[in-house]
DNA sequence: ATCTCGATAGTCT
DNA sequence: GACTATCGAGATC
């Protein structure tokens, strides 16, 4: 996606990332999947990282749109955002699951033991999504399967370099198709509905 | 299906 | 020294 439609506002970019297709050119592989959930987080909202002012972690926040935010938390997992806001403004959106589509044998071994006993071979329906939740049902989940971490924070997502956002083969999901939730694992700014998903997506972290 | 809890280290007060 | 934009295991219903 090219650098303006970072710049639509970040609610509205929140919803128009879903059906976009996520790429890594990973050094083990080409791992591909398209983002189906999200969450905004704006410079005047409590629970975003930017709220408090720009330190060394959220830097690349307050940078120009259309970079990765990756940041490492809890000690062990990282989540992958897209910058959305003006510079010197400190806005992101949270990519919170994907549909594996390419590069899942790849993600199987990164993801660990449990996923990779699973199923490769599409059986059913069920099977599939089964899969496809272990391995990107969830922000630190995605982010291990695609291989993402710090060494890819700051990363330019409109070219087609290491990573990047691809746009929504149909294009985005009609508004009337979105729902919006309160976002998940938050304390602070829970009431705001800034999680958005398609109705009836089955790739979704949690409901 | 829903819950509670522990792991684990970087960041900020 | 407290907190964390999480995950998975184990308990419980």
């Amino acid at each position: 996606m090219p650098r303006d439609f970072y710049r639509q506002g970040t609610l509205t970019v929140a919803r128009s990332l879903l059906d976009c297709i996520l790429v890594h050119d990973s050094p083990e592989g080409l791992l591909a999947g398209r983002i189906t959930e999200t969450e905004a987080y704006t410079h005047d909202d409590p629970a975003c990282h930017a709220f408090r002012g720009q330190t060394a972690r959220n830097a690349t926040m307050f940078g120009p749109p259309g970079h990765a935010y990756i940041y490492f938390t809890y000690g062990m997992h990282h989540c992958f955002n897209a910058v959305t806001a003006p510079e010197g403004r400190g806005e992101a959106v949270l990519i919170r699951a994907l549909e594996p589509l390419a590069g899942l044998e790849l993600m199987q071994r990164r993801r660990g033991p449990a996923a990779a006993a699973l199923s490769l071979s599409s059986d059913s329906e069920a099977a599939r999504i089964r899969l496809g939740r272990a391995l990107c049902g969830g922000p630190g989940k995605l982010c291990q399967a695609f291989g993402l971490n710090r060494a890819l924070n700051g990363t330019d997502l409109t070219e087609q370099g290491r990573l990047w956002i691809a746009a929504a083969p149909d294009g985005p999901p009609d508004a009337a198709a979105i729902v919006a939730t309160p976002r998940i694992g938050i304390a602070q700014g829970v009431e705001l509905p800034w999680r958005f998903y398609r109705r009836d997506e089955p790739y979704i972290s949690r409901k």
